[in-house]
DNA sequence: AATCAAACGGACGAATTCGTCCGTTTAGGT
DNA sequence: ACCTAAACGGACGAATTCGTCCGTTTGATT
């Protein structure tokens, strides 16, 4: 008798599908993407059935976490772009909010399949289109060069996530990066210098 | 009769362990640190025997990878010390050889087990020297930032050398962050300016 | 050329891991 | 309170992968 409309899904399907992914980025930035699915459904805390049932295959699982971090970046880039201050500190703040949400983040290591899926594909082009606002604003008020693209950004933040291991202090190493790249950044060129062959193409 | 000094090793042997390494630098660049042995040994050529008779365990496999990485690190960061020119360019020729060098590295992408052994890190160690004495020349001469650590320059390379799917063109992305690096390891540095709040503790 | 220790290859049993299937439980509507 | 579609859990057979073992081949030495 009801409409052909689909009911809502039930409360603890969307409480345990998130408890799935939440598993699951933690294990697989601390194990790699093939930690098993049981493992993640243990620390879940749900059954091997309930995680195949929210995520048809694995593929499916990691596509949803690079979506998922995907997302993240965009509400950082937005978060960035609307900031009253300079573009450069936008820039700043965008880098710092990756370094901040960096356990949240899931990408692709290695150039396996999928992954990256169509909707990924999507909101990945959003993010370029707000970036590309910001360094067009601070481009216009002379504060970042004029070659700067989205791209370099994207690269900088994905590199900045990465779990890296090994290191002792990331935290500080990663905050001095991006101190290193925001001065890089700037418009202004220090010394072009005699002994500066240009091996950039 | 002869003497209880081990004889050299036979040449096959030697040829046959080097192809196990280098098909294991490709698969495992392209395919992620649990590709199947059997898979490493077929591009070798070679036998799953003969893979594990050189190579007792996976991570024994793993951790002489990562610690040819570091000695490839060791010699690029030598070659970079001992260049004529300005310690800034040293550094930066350090990175180009790494980013030359990248389809050879392979370092451990998520906190796993040993990979690390002791030798590695005396390697290691001294690839902070070496950098370490580029780096003093350069902030003598005042080319430098003064604050700067090895550190900082092998967290770099790190990241340079990494594979990253996805995005098409890496090359020209990575010499790109080399030259925004660039321009931020000079001490001059441009416009601190009224908005910057410094939140770098 | 004869010898043999060293090295090789790959079949194989043990151990994981995958993804399915189905009997049981439960949320939420009546 | 009752009902049922939706969700759950985990045992299980199939499929991979591991690492060993041993009969065969081969490089070096005499």
């Amino acid at each position: 008798m009801s409409d052909p409309v689909a009911r809502q899904p039930r409360q603890d399907a969307l409480r345990n599908r998130e408890r799935i992914l939440e598993a699951a980025v933690e294990l697989v930035r601390r194990d790699g993407e093939t930690v098993p699915m049981a493992q993640i459904a243990e620390r879940a805390g749900v059954g091997v059935g309930t995680v195949y049932r929210h995520f048809a295959t694995r593929e499916d699982l990691l596509g949803a976490l690079v979506h998922r971090s995907f997302g993240l970046a965009l509400a950082n880039a937005r978060a960035a772009e609307s900031r009253p201050g300079s573009a450069l500190e936008g820039v700043r703040q965008f880098f710092l909010a990756t370094l901040r949400d960096r356990e949240r983040f899931v990408l692709p290591l290695h150039g396996g399949p999928p992954v990256f899926t169509p909707e990924t594909r999507e909101v990945q082009a959003e993010v370029r289109v707000v970036l590309r606002a910001l360094i067009d604003r601070g481009r216009t008020a002379g504060e970042l060069r004029g070659d700067l693209t989205p791209e370099d950004l994207i690269l900088a933040t994905s590199l900045l996530s990465r779990p890296l291991p090994g290191t002792g202090d990331w935290e500080r190493l990663a905050r001095r990066q991006i101190d290193l790249m925001i001065h890089g950044l700037g418009a202004i060129v220090p010394e072009p210098g005699p002994g500066t062959p240009r091996d950039d193409a």
